[in-house]
DNA sequence: GCGCAAACCTTACGAATTGTAACAGCCCTT
DNA sequence: AAGGGCTGTTACAATTCGTAAGGTTTGCGC
């Protein structure tokens, strides 16, 4: 599966490159358009999986543009407009725009919602819930985790939970009071306890080196940390 | 099929009722609570379809109850926060919600987002009676199950009930206060055996291996959760 | 280094939860 | 009345996961 393209239709060169630069630095495929005209002639040959429009358009009214994206193609569609106004928003979001950001607006934020929309856009994908780190696979929707010869270790929910939330967030500290939120601890008295045996089992399903190691690691005082490069597919 | 239900998680109760109002009058249902205690409680026994979450809670971190809805109820999350920081909405959206407005906001502009929200989840055809999934196709007409050789085997009403709210709500999870509630149980004291009976059932009849079954999970002391990709017909 | 306290890891155990086989009552058909 | 299918109930087995308890590691002051 390639990476999946996203498109970017503004007039001005200076976001389109902003937005082009953030989004392929993020792992995204990406192809700019200055007219409308020009994007619509592109939409005959590609298929982007999310659009950035322009509502200020020099050739084209970009709502109308909206519109018909909303309808034909299967994309997300997310407005940038220097136009403010509430009714604005509103009138582009019920022409089939899923998201609509003012200008002036920050890169990563873009990059964020464009990875929103890819996110929710995809129900066929059947390896959803499936993480690949350091050999390992975890398969989250049969609680499986895959070792580099293919051996299965079946893992258990509340495994699952700490394994998902070390995945969400790799090589940064997590605390031990953001686990117990995260993993829906009632905060009693010995809860860290329970954390302590969680990781403690998670570690053992991952055939960690009690002495070593290298995955999650301990940081004394403050909290855990996972190290090795997550691949979500 | 009823209006769908939107929740709002907020402390100030004049933002609960500006937006419950106007949510309201755009012809949804609302909830309102102002504890994410309160609200978690309340998804024992309700589905709500669009939750609107105040980060900004007394009770409890908001991050971490978007983190676990986002990965527990298959509803669409929309934050409504007063922390305008890039990074803030960078993480938000990072783990899990589908939108991040900033206080303050037009009501107007909600609701258009939470139209925005539940335009793109596709509505389950109450009429349809006929369900492919995995291989498998349901016959609710005929009561019958038939397999990818085209093998039947019939199931009774009291399985269908359940198969049908299973493939109602694929790949979320569904407590067993919801299967209650929705298969008629009428708070039979060990009515919870029942329930464990008619999915024992019925695994039996998907074929499912009990040491490891695909389609059916358990999430030990909250629910189940039915995998697979279904298409009504 | 040494000693100590706090933080952390691991093992074993048990309470709570869930799976399923066997039984019993019910309703329907014959 | 008999028989068969459906469904809830009971009883017991299996699993999950927190707790307790004891061991190990870490950081700090000397």
């Amino acid at each position: 599966m390639t990476q999946p393209l996203v498109t970017i239709l503004d007039d001005e060169p200076e976001i389109r490159h902003m937005l082009a630069d953030a989004l392929q630095e993020a792992g995204f495929r990406t192809a700019t358009y200055a007219r409308a005209t020009e994007f619509e002639a592109s939409l005959t040959h590609t298929t982007p999986d999310v659009c950035l429009v322009d509502l200020g358009l020099p050739d084209k009214d970009g709502l109308a543009l909206v519109h018909r994206l909303a309808l034909e193609s299967g994309a997300s569609i997310i407005i940038i407009s220097g136009r403010a106004q509430v009714q604005d928003r509103v009138t582009g979001l019920e022409l089939g725009a899923d998201d609509y950001i003012i200008k002036p607006f920050d890169p990563a934020e873009v990059v964020a919602r464009v990875r929103v929309r890819l996110r929710s856009n995809k129900p066929s994908d059947k390896t959803a819930n499936c993480a690949r780190f350091e050999g390992w696979t975890a398969l989250f929707d049969s609680y499986v985790l895959v070792d580099e010869n293919g051996a299965e270790t079946p893992f258990s929910h509340a495994e699952g939970e700490v394994l998902r939330l070390f995945l969400d967030r790799p090589k940064r500290l997590i605390s031990r009071a953001q686990m117990q939120e995260t993993l829906g601890g009632t905060a009693g008295e010995s809860f860290d306890r329970a954390m302590d045996v969680r990781i403690s089992r998670l570690r053992t399903k991952l055939r960690e080196d009690p002495k070593n190691p290298r995955l999650i690691k301990t940081i004394y005082g403050a909290g855990y940390i996972f190290l090795g490069d997550v691949n979500w597919a």
